[in-house]
DNA sequence: CTGTAAAGTTAACGCTGTCAACCTGAAACC
DNA sequence: GGTTTCAGGTTGACAGCGTTAACTTTACAG
């Protein structure tokens, strides 16, 4: 019985790992039948991957570049900065619709599963939302920055997106909400910080009770 | 040895299963510590909830009453319905970064699991997000709602709170941003729908690779 | 032909959610 | 008073989980 190269096993268990997840979601995603679907036993995934956690986090990378990838195609070409900025929501909001699994790992995972989540891969998932900041600068354009925080700013678009896509793939939002209307709801509202800064608009609590919604 | 009367027992599992939640985490959550602490077999507690999730939904409607609560009390008074907008959504935000434990099985469960969650409990959770579109009607006033999709506009500023919620709970808002300050944005944008209505935004895609965010 | 290091397996540990079968104590009926 | 009934609770087991230590097989270098 002629073995796989070492990397083609890893490749192999990564693929099945990423079908299995695709198929059964994350609780559904064990060690046992992914090695036997491969074609070796469960302790042998050991030898590529510290533990399940440090797979997930192999997948979590392929996501995350999958996700840049896309959203580097998105904010190409020399369009308008509100439309690359338009095309970049969009893109943000169909990859996680598309790849509901590749999405839950990558951002709806436990926090404390998540916390194990390497320092260093946070880089990746970072270029991420870099380019919604780099993206918001250049659509202010010179001089349109004066007074701003587009860092908190650029944040929030990503927030406010996420909460959209996530809450859509957990299926909790009301069926009665048209999706698309949802959709190009979201985009809107990520392209309204570029026409008015966030110091600009209302701020009327009057008490700490308000503040904090009290209790 | 004396023996509790069934509803005693019933209140205590769910006791220590919230305490545990909140000391563990979701996947520490686990039948037969819970039994041990309440002086039980793990056996027991299948008597009265079917399963692991039917404790869990307990759990979960547990954390939709409180925040129906919180809610409430924000949304009361008789102040300006701006002002009282400006309280929904801090109250929202501040449950959810107060209680992470019950903010994560109510919005962050993963969807396969949740798709068990039965059906008439869904109107607890929905009761919460018709504060928020009730809210809004109210702050626009008569008249002002005309030809504007509400219901999507307060589920956008539902989703949009859940976002930054979310992500602030599973630690993936980089460090570097000021946590309040993106509270305060995110309270913001939540009430810019009151002042620009959904249709009058920007809205340039011009092609469907734009609309999609191509592939 | 031998030595060695890598690649993979076997067997086991303690854990998990869950179920069928059994027990136990108290109330209900004749 | 004795018997039946039944909810409430336990025992023991099953199949599966992630993970580890110890062992075996394979491939190649000298």
């Amino acid at each position: 019985m002629p073995r796989p190269a070492s990397t083609e096993l890893r490749r192999a268990i990564l693929d099945e790992a990423r079908r299995v997840l695709v198929e059964r979601g994350y609780t559904g995603l064990s060690m046992r039948p992914i090695a036997r679907e491969v074609g070796c036993t469960a302790t042998s995934i050991y030898l590529y991957f510290e533990n399940k956690d440090a797979l997930i986090h192999a997948l979590i990378d392929e996501g995350m570049e999958l996700l840049h990838e896309r959203l580097d195609t998105a904010a190409a070409g020399d369009d308008a900065p509100r439309v690359r900025m338009d095309r970049l929501a969009r893109a943000y909001l169909a990859f996680g619709l598309e790849n509901p699994e590749y999405y839950e790992i990558m951002f709806m995972l436990h926090p404390e599963r998540m916390e194990r989540y390497p320092a260093d891969r946070y880089r990746k998932a970072r270029r991420n939302l870099e380019m919604f900041h780099d993206e918001m600068v250049a659509a202010l354009g010179p001089g349109g920055v004066d007074g701003r925080d587009t860092k908190t700013e650029s944040t929030l678009v990503w927030t406010s997106l996420h909460g959209t896509v996530s809450l859509l793939i957990a299926h909790r939002v009301d069926v009665s909400i048209d999706r698309q209307a949802l959709i190009d709801a979201a985009v809107r509202q990520a392209l309204r910080w570029l026409e008015e800064p966030i110091s600009a608009a209302a701020r009327p609590p009057e008490n700490d009770a308000a503040r904090n919604g009290n209790r």
